[in-house]
DNA sequence: CGTGTCCTTGTAATCGATTACATTTCACTT
DNA sequence: AAGTGAAATGTAATCGATTACAAGGACACG
């Protein structure tokens, strides 16, 4: 059916549809066809320029394919589910995309129990699709650069509790440390909640401490910039008297001093395959897959060989 | 009408809904209603972080308000557009909101035309009203600053060409020089396009100069910390040698070493002001008003005295 | 010339909530 | 007890695009 219109036909409607400048409305295209074109991405802060990359490459998948972009910002604050939540069970949106550890599962299976596609970044909810990097495999990477350069005596930025992201971070960290022979409990660590301020706080920490890291891992390039900012404002340097590595490699990770030695999540390619895997599955039946994907470590200006000191730990 | 609906009814309803999981499909009651609840947001860059916190002033009020909430990233693409104006005048949202200035006032004039209110923030289109930052009197703001600390010897790092903000911020910086009685074409003046490459290109030329500016003024703060970046990395000492200034006042600008000078955009404050004045269109036919709002100049670490120079220019 | 097939066109039903209107029920007054 | 008003329920129309189906028209072939 190349041309189910004939030439006379679609000449006039052209010429109506220019005379008057008609526009099909979409609501009642919607109503009829059960479906807006539109998938409702929640996220759990969007002032989080992490959030905001990824955010972009849902966009540039669901533009290709013709979908809307609705947005559910959290604001870390539970209360703003139900509202998402409705929406979904309102019909409102064709498939929803989820991000980070901060939404209970609960949330995340009532949508699914809606009958629409659900599909995770970031993030694990039991029996729906995700896409996400492996952070226990990340951990391990930049625990070898560490050992590598001599380092011994580690501490940790630890990322909000219960945070799927955070938890991965903190197991490879410490499964790491058992594989060298070290115990994972002599290693100092800071709570945080990958923001600014508790990289500061992890800061302030350290410097109190009489023997401190010479490694410090945060879970988050916010906490290992706001680490770094505060320890060398008290003189510490960086990296001759403590390495420093985040996570994430978000762009400011380039501009600080020293650059900083990090996790590059593939923040683009995350939000483009999580929107594919979600898009496949609004496109037929069938069981929808999961992806990881690899992050690569930076290794830039934040680390170092480990400083000699007197007398080694035994 | 406290209660429309006798007790006993409601009662009765009530167990329907808990019974069978009933609710309301949006779909025929955006039809019915000739409404989505939904406004669009047009932003010119998703993974902009200076957008991000003004998307959350904008999400903040909408929720507040019972609004969802489409965005539509440009990309900084301008074939992106069409895609939004089709959205519009398919009537799959209630209200506009425009960001910055990429966007071709064809568009958002086009928008207006279909009949739904359209705002604008950081940006002016004729006809439409606007929430932004006074960038001249901002302008003014910085050239105080600097002319109290002495100097006399500026450079400039520009925005995108023809971009509004970009534009106001000029302007003010000549219109200050001429003010204070020196030449504006005097000053040194170096492409940019708000992001981080054009600081560093512009660095590169700093570098370059026989005889530097001892204060330099971006229209941005990414290009200043680039800016900052690349100079530091050649030797040269701030605020002692050369005193920078940013605009916007991200949030990583307090995280970079210096710290940075610069003007802080009420980045929240514009989400919600913009949302209130759409909303106030939404709500009624009067006449929206525009608003301006005043940003305050953050002085810190990367201003200082101008230094002594061996012979001041006539 | 008649009949069958195909192509057009026209009419009506559908999607689900809303709303206007008609009808019934009930309570309360005179 | 009849009548008036308010409340409650029931019925039907509406929003606009889509789609199924029926009726009309053209053409070709036997």
């Amino acid at each position: 059916m190349p041309d189910q219109v004939s030439p006379s036909a679609r000449a006039r409607v052209m010429a109506a549809i220019q005379a008057t400048g008609y526009t099909p409305s979409a609501l009642g295209r919607n109503l009829r066809s059960q479906s807006t074109k539109i998938v409702l991405v929640v996220v759990p802060n969007l002032a989080n320029p992490f959030f905001a990359e990824i955010l972009r490459g849902i966009d540039d998948e669901l533009v290709a394919s013709g979908y809307g972009l609705v947005i559910g910002n959290l604001d870390n604050l539970p209360d703003r589910e139900p509202r998402y939540v409705d929406m979904v069970f309102a019909r409102q949106v064709d498939g929803v995309l989820l991000f980070s550890g901060r939404i209970p599962e609960d949330s995340g299976r009532l949508m699914n129990e809606a009958g629409i596609p659900v599909a995770t970044v970031c993030v694990k909810i039991a029996g729906l699709p995700y896409v996400m990097v492996n952070d226990g495999v990340a951990s391990a990477q930049v625990m070898e650069h560490l050992f590598a350069l001599g380092h011994r005596r580690f501490g940790f930025i630890e990322g909000p509790v219960g945070n799927i992201n955070a938890i991965g971070r903190k197991k490879g960290f410490r499964k790491a440390l058992k594989k060298a022979g070290l115990d994972p409990d002599a290693a100092s660590y800071w709570p945080g909640d990958f923001m600014f301020e508790s990289g500061v706080e992890a800061g302030r920490q350290f410097l109190a401490l009489k023997r401190r890291p010479t490694a410090v891992y945060a879970a988050s390039d916010h906490m290992a910039i706001a680490f770094m900012k505060t320890v060398t404002a008290a003189g510490v340097q960086i990296p001759e008297e403590v390495s420093v590595v985040g996570f994430d490699g978000i762009e400011f990770s380039e501009f600080v001093t020293p650059t900083l030695t990090t996790i590059s999540q593939p923040r683009h390619a995350l939000g483009r395959t999580g929107t594919q895997v979600l898009l496949e599955a609004l496109g037929s039946d069938c069981r929808p897959r999961s992806v990881e994907l690899d992050a690569p470590l930076l290794i830039r200006e934040s680390t170092g060989p480990a400083p000699k000191t007197k007398r080694r730990r035994a």
